[in-house]
Order: C-alpha cells, then structure tokens, then sequence
DNA sequence: TGCAAATCGGGAAACGTTTACATACTGTTG
DNA sequence: CAACAGTATGTAAACGTTTCCCGATTTGCA
C-alpha cells in the first residue's frame, strides 16, 4: 500500500478546500478555526470543524503573520550553545514558549559578531515576535537592530557595551560570585588566595575578578603578582593559567569559569600531583554536571540558570503583551555550594 | 537624543517603499534584491540597493515563502534537549544549518507524545523546511504526519515502532556498544560483569543490553541472577539499580547510560566505599564531560555525536534540494575511550 | 532606412490568510 | 405591516512578496 500524502490533494490543503468541502466560504472557515465569536449555526460549525479534520487541515502560520498576527516564533540567541550554562537557559526558555504556544529558534553566534549579525537579518527576515540575546562580545549593534526593527528584546547576561538605551535585562551577579567564592576561602582561613579567569572582551565578565579583588581588600589582603591569571575559555587557556600559579606561595584558588576552562585547571593539578583540598583548597563558580562526582567534591558558586531562563522568557511574554512593558534590570544572586574542597586552616 | 525607529516609517519597510525611493516598481526592486539576471542598468540597481541600505529594508520571509519560496527554518525536535547526547548533536545541526542559510528550531518533547503532537502541529503550521526527529518513546505518528506533509524528515538514533516505510535514518550502534562495552572487560580477564540500564520503552535501546548479553555469550558466559538491572533514566534510577548490585559476586560492571542515570550509579559507589577499579572494573556507554575529571578517569564508548549531527543535517539538506535523494541508514560506529577504571585481572 | 534582436522596465496576478463590510433572512414589536 | 434587532453567511480587500507577461526603447546589421 503506497503511502498517500493527504485526502485528496498532493499538498497540504488551504483553508479553500477546507471551505469547498464543508460547502461554505473561506471567511466562514476562517472564523470557526479561530473560534471567533460569530453567529454560526452549530451544524456549520461541525461541517467546518469535520472537513478540516478529514483533509489533515493545518493552518499556514506564515499567511496568518502576513496579515498582523502573532508570529509564533521567539528566537534565543546565545554566543556559546555548548557550553552548560546556556544551554541550561534555553532548555527553561524552551520550556516556557511552549507553554505559550511558540517555537523557539536558537542560534548560536559562536562569539563571533559577524556571525551573530547574520543570524540577525535571518531573525528579522523571519519576523519573529521577540528575542532573548546575549551577545558576542557585548557589542550593542545587534540589540540596536532589534529595537529599531521593534522586535521586543530581553539581554541576558551580558550588559552592553557603550551607554546604550537600557534594554531589559536579566542576568546573574558576576560580582558577588567572585566575591562569594573568594569570601568563602577567606572565612576558611585563606589568606593567600589565587584566581584564575577569562581574559574576556566582555566588560562584565571583569567583575568576577573585581569581586576577587574587593573580598580580598575588604580583609585587607593583597593579591601578590602572580596569583591572578586570564587566560582563554578553553581547556588549553586553563591549563596555561594553571601552569603560571605560584604553588609554593598560595593555598587556595578561585576557578571562575566552569566549562571548559576549568577543566583543563583541574586536569593540570591532578597531573602536578596537586590534590584538592590538601595542597590546594578550591572553589569554582559554576556548576558543571560533575562537581559533587569529583572526590572531593568541588565548593562551587551556583549560578541560577533555570530562574534566569524562566525570569528572561516571562519577561519577553510580559512584553508581546504589553510592548511597553518595563522592569528593573534583574540581577539574581547566586548561592553557594558546599563541598569538600576547601580546608579550614584557622 | 531619541532613538527613532526607522528611516522615516514607524515600522520596517516594505519592498514597496523601497520601490518608491529608489524611483522604480516593485517588481525591478524584487530583481535586483535578489539579483536574478535581468538586464538592468547598473545605475538603476545601485539606486535601488542604496534605498534599500538607507531604509533598513529586510526582506520578509512570510510574504517570499508564501509565494513558493523556500522558508528558511529547518527543526529538531528531541525527546531530551537536557541530555549532553542531544546537546551536541543540536550544536552541530545548527552549525550547519547555519552555514546554510537556515535558522533552526528546536524543540523538546520531553519524552512526552502528546507534547511532541502538539509541537509538531506548530511546526507544521509554521511549515517548516525539513526536520530532524527523534521521537519520543519510539511512535512513528510524528514521522508519518511529516511525510504526509512532504516535510523531508531525518529520524535520528530511534527507530520507529512499526514497520512503517522505511525512512531516512542517523543513529549510532547500540548493540555495539553494549557489545564493546562489555568486551573489553572480558578482554581483562572480567567474567563476572554486571550491566544497569534503562527500563527504556524505546525498543531500540535495549540493544544495549543485548549486546551485553551477546558479548557474554560469546565467550560462554552467562549473567546470574541480580547482575542485570534496569531502572528509571535519573539519579534515583542509578542509585536504585546500584544499590541492588551483589557486590560480593561481580567484578565489573557496564554502565550504560551516561547522562543522570550513571551519576546515580556513580554516586552511590562513591557512598558505599566502593572504588573503581580496585573492587570494580567499570566501563560507560556516553562520554560525558567529566569522564577524565574523575580519578581514576572512566573508560568509555563514545558515541559519534558530532558525526552524527553532521550527518543528519547534511542528509537533510540533500534532501532539501532533491526530495527523492535517499541514503542507506546510517548506523554510525562507536569507539572505545581508555580510562583507568578497568583493572586487569588475568 | 528598416526591422529583428537585445536591452530595460512595469503591471498585475498569485500565494493563504483575516476581517471589515455587505447582504439576507427571521422574528418581534409598535 | 413597517421597522428594526438579532441571526447567519458571503464578498472582497488587504498583508508583502515573486514572477509571468507584455510594452518600450535601443542597438546591430542587411
């Protein structure tokens, strides 16, 4: 039995048929589709509602848009879709439009701004109702685009560079993560404490650094040279940063990005013979699916992505509702979580 | 100063105004955008590009789609968008996708039929260009509507309940890798081996545990009673089927899902004192981020996600431009990932 | 000079919807 | 029985493109 496409066409039917079928006009099929109210006799309605059935009718979202509707796609535009903490975003993200009856397109710029910007023109080509973005390198020009296009726009994570008109904005505290975890080693009795970041072209990715820097000379410590290395967010860039530490002179370390540059950290320790936390009391900022498998588990700074991607995607319906919708800028904090890598040496 | 819009209309202009800017119809605007050859003298074309740039004119994809055109919007539709497996394989879909021309979206079924219904029926109506489909417990409705639609569609790593028409397939060995799995540690001189897995409803799955059982057969052994233990895909359904192990009896153990479950399974090993390889060999089907974090690291058989993703998203692309292109199904081989967590036993 | 071919450009019909408006009945009321 | 409210349905104009078709101008060549 060869397997025939649809009722009685080659393609899928148009609301015509539908209407041909049921013995009616397009305007009547249209109405009882979208349940508007209408005065409608209920045998009609059932005509209709029987004869989309029976041709497989399903309406055509693009026609829809062309006349004013809803578009029905919200995109999610993310510099780096591997990583864990975007993509622990997008699933929440994901999540909330489907409740909502949207789909969700989800880009990846790769933090690459040109890359970014042709995704872009592919997005407003498709008109899509809204966006959550986070940008490469923190360039504005994308979020620009979008609000001149009218495209309801929520930046997440990311601030933008110059003195842009303030978008809204949902994000986590990068200060108060390298601020947390630095505190966290100083009330363990750390003094010489050592920090390992990404040499970032985005500006507030520094104040987990600056965090750093202010919990240390809140206690009146001062990072010697040495004990602060940026290096690229790659596994490769950790290790460089962990090759250049001074092991003889520190005895604790904040690791402040969790994807793969901790990973290339922790693998040169575990290669040098530098155990956690005997030689080395340890805390990470973010929370990568092995933390509480290492043995000893690692202290990691959790950062709240579901709540972040929940927060960004009710704001951006929030704001198809009502375009003018604003709220103040969101910055979650972050909590701390316990583990056994870090020695009290008081 | 106020941001404004656009050039000089409240909304994003339409080829028409483009039309009137650049002094000509519509129909020489369209030719030029989207350089078709027509002759043209180049001063007309240079004015009409130059009012397009001055209005910010983006093409709209619903209003060309509508007439026949391509619509730029490929899907991936996956049961489990949180699972590392499916991430990776989504990264490079989209990569791909991208160097394309297309946007993609992608959506989560969540393992849930009715949800993956209810997903399809928008991407139907959003009338979608291709898609790639890993369907929730194994039904094949899904695919079967998106053929029905002429929507060229990818089944990716699950197999299709019935014997429906044979569609184009991307997956990788599970038998293999079950097969592997436990070969290498019987190559280690291992007889007593135990295997957890998942109480999947996905036929295709259990060939995981039917390349166990094979590989044991092949070298005449059998499983006792209690060696063999399926349970739920989270942390608690690795913790449970562990739990359940006769530790006294085994010596090894195949763990064969990478993701929630063998945290789980992990956890509870750590807790009960239990480390590998000294009192068990083990070995894991996935590659999961930590893999050579933990200490010892863990042996495991990879599966091709990469290959995979790129295998399906040009396939699918094939398919784009000559729906009748057809390819064997393409059952990609897993490879086997040394680690530390076997201890030879010869 | 004449005329076909090449060059250049616009008019208008589709694509599949939504919706304002028009039309046509049926009671009910004064 | 005229008028009107209420009920029930259809007509047709948009929405923003693409592209077929046709007309007009220029060029090349006998």
């Amino acid at each position: 039995m060869k397997n025939r496409p649809l009722a009685d066409s080659d393609k899928t039917p148009t609301i015509k048929e539908v209407a041909k079928r049921a013995r009616t006009s397009i305007a009547t099929v249209s109405y009882v589709l979208n349940n508007k109210d209408r005065y409608l006799r209920p045998e009609l309605r059932e005509r209709v509602l029987l004869a989309a059935e029976e041709l497989g009718y399903v309406k055509n979202a693009m026609a829809s848009s062309l006349k004013g509707q809803r578009r029905g796609i919200l995109a999610v535009l993310v510099p780096q879709f591997g990583n864990n903490f975007f993509t622990r975003i997008c699933v929440e993200v994901e999540a909330i439009a489907q409740r909502a009856g949207f789909v969700v397109t989800i880009c990846n710029s790769d933090e690459n701004p040109a890359q970014e910007r042709s995704i872009l023109d592919r997005l407003l080509a498709q008109r899509i109702d809204g966006c959550i973005l986070s940008p490469a390198l923190s360039r504005s020009e994308t979020a620009i685009l979008l609000e001149r296009h009218q495209v309801p726009c929520i930046i997440l994570e990311r601030t933008l560079d110059a003195a842009t008109p303030d978008f809204d904005f949902v994000g986590h505290d990068n200060f108060q993560s390298g601020y947390l975890a630095t505190r966290k080693l100083i009330e363990a009795g750390h003094r010489r404490i050592a920090f390992i970041g990404w040499d970032s072209p985005i500006p507030n990715i520094h104040d987990r650094k600056n965090g750093y820097l202010a919990a240390m000379g809140d206690c009146g410590l001062t990072p010697s040279d040495g004990w602060l290395h940026l290096d690229e967010l790659t596994v490769e860039g950790g290790r460089r940063a962990a090759e250049r530490l001074p092991f003889s002179e520190i005895t604790a370390l904040v690791i402040a990005h969790h994807h793969e540059m901790a990973k290339g950290t922790l693998l040169t320790l575990q290669e040098r013979g530098i155990s956690w936390p005997r030689d080395l009391s340890l805390v990470l900022i973010g929370t990568p699916e092995w933390h509480d498998l290492l043995r000893p588990s690692l202290a990691c700074i959790q950062r709240p992505e579901e709540e972040m991607g929940r927060a960004a995607a009710t704001l951006l319906l929030k704001k198809l509702h009502d375009p003018r919708h604003r709220e103040p800028r969101s910055i979650l904090p972050v909590t701390f979580l316990e583990g056994g890598s870090i020695r009290s040496i008081s």
